[in-house]
DNA sequence: AACAGCTTTCGTACACTGTACGAAAAAGCT
DNA sequence: AGCTTTTTCGTACAGTGTACGAAAGCTGTT
């Protein structure tokens, strides 16, 4: 009963999963830069070599919290009218991805795929596919949709966090080198576009959404 | 004449642009993780300690480096079209962020732009607004058309690095765990497209690029 | 020639990283 | 009880960024 698996007593009851929870909260809240193996360790209450009996080493880790990130993501229903259901995907993934910054920069190193990122992709195509695409059409789709996906993402990760006026935070030391008038049109649109008080950049990312969505055909030509 | 700027006789004579030259080579040929502030003093032939007077920290290098790349992208030019100036500095950008693949993930940690980061979007910008886009519209077309740029970048730089037929390679290792029927439609886009023999990945980019740049308009309603 | 004052180099040391190795402890089984 | 497998973790090592301060080199003035 107080076996190596069910906590009975207080226990907390090390495994794989919990590393990567914990990995996960870790990393959301100090930074992935502050997720070293020390740290996470401490965090879960055990001592840094324990870990290792779960995880071959931190890049395994890392691939786990990619995954992790994946299965955050709302997974599309095949035999639903296909531009809903990328919508609400899209939206989802871009939500999730602003939650966990740093799942973007890790992205590009990442070798190979997790259980839920291939059952995510498998979801995905699957819902392309019912809605009428061929093969090739629908890796086309899939590779433009998700490029604007993680693209924005990417861009709004290297914002102040998000709230209400922190733009003004980011443009105000660069708009003193505007004061040269070296760069006009950067000006113009920080001061009417970007540092208006009711501007969030997240808004933009409907307006390129619903672009793409309608550009895209199932059917006929490609 | 054999003071401290130009090297006469066998001098290398550092310097802040030699640092980050030295650096983004070392970026290229061994990977950003390579990239230490001992390896990349003995690259240059001098000691560690001695890059700190030209640079503060290594974060700085980074910076340095995301700038070194943003300016090799080709800049757009005011006045000419703005479709085939777009298609050509997408393109450009796609072609250097594929040399340097390590550079996408360092952009989502950066803070301050580069002067010649800041250069390259006022001539973006530029170039935009003389087509006729508003203010608006110019702020949502650069989001939509780096959003996609970013993120096939992104995409590609999670892929072998890319040749002939690495592709089989890649799509190897996860075919298995298809051997079990969970993924059909990740072996059909697999089989049918990626693993083709002659296909390109890359090729998707203008496709992608087009569709948007047909769908993006100057003028009237945004 | 000697000194002073820059600029530029770099040796040493410290706290921190991932993790190899192997010992120790705990749990399960006969 | 003992034996075996599973799980924990102490120690040690090579590598990281960089603070601090000493040294060296160069320039200009006397």
């Amino acid at each position: 009963m107080t076996g190596a698996s069910e906590g009975a007593a207080g226990r907390p009851e090390l495994s794989r999963g919990k590393v990567l929870q914990k990995a996960l909260e870790l990393a959301d809240a100090r930074g992935i830069a502050a997720l070293s193996i020390r740290s996470l360790a401490q965090s879960i209450g055990t001592k840094p070599m324990s870990l290792y009996y779960y995880v071959a080493n931190k890049e395994e880790i890392l691939d786990g919290l990619v995954d992790l990130v994946f299965a955050e993501i709302s997974t599309p229903q095949a035999g639903r009218e296909w531009k809903e259901q990328m919508r609400r995907r899209a939206h989802s993934a871009r939500e999730v991805l602003r939650r966990h910054p740093w799942a973007i920069g890790l992205l590009e190193s990442r070798k190979v795929p997790g259980p839920e990122t291939l059952k995510h992709h498998e979801a995905t195509l699957a819902t392309l596919r019912a809605g009428g695409f061929t093969v090739e059409q629908t890796a086309r789709a899939y590779s433009l949709l998700d490029s604007y996906i993680y693209g924005f993402a990417l861009q709004e990760a290297g914002l102040p966090v998000s709230g209400g006026e922190p733009m003004a935070q980011v443009a105000a030391p660069i708009m003193e080198r505007f004061a040269t008038g070296e760069y006009p049109y950067l000006v113009e649109i920080a001061t009417q576009v970007v540092m208006q008080p009711d501007y969030d950049y997240g808004n933009e990312f409907g307006y390129g959404l619903e672009l793409i969505l309608e550009a895209l055909k199932p059917a006929s030509a490609g």
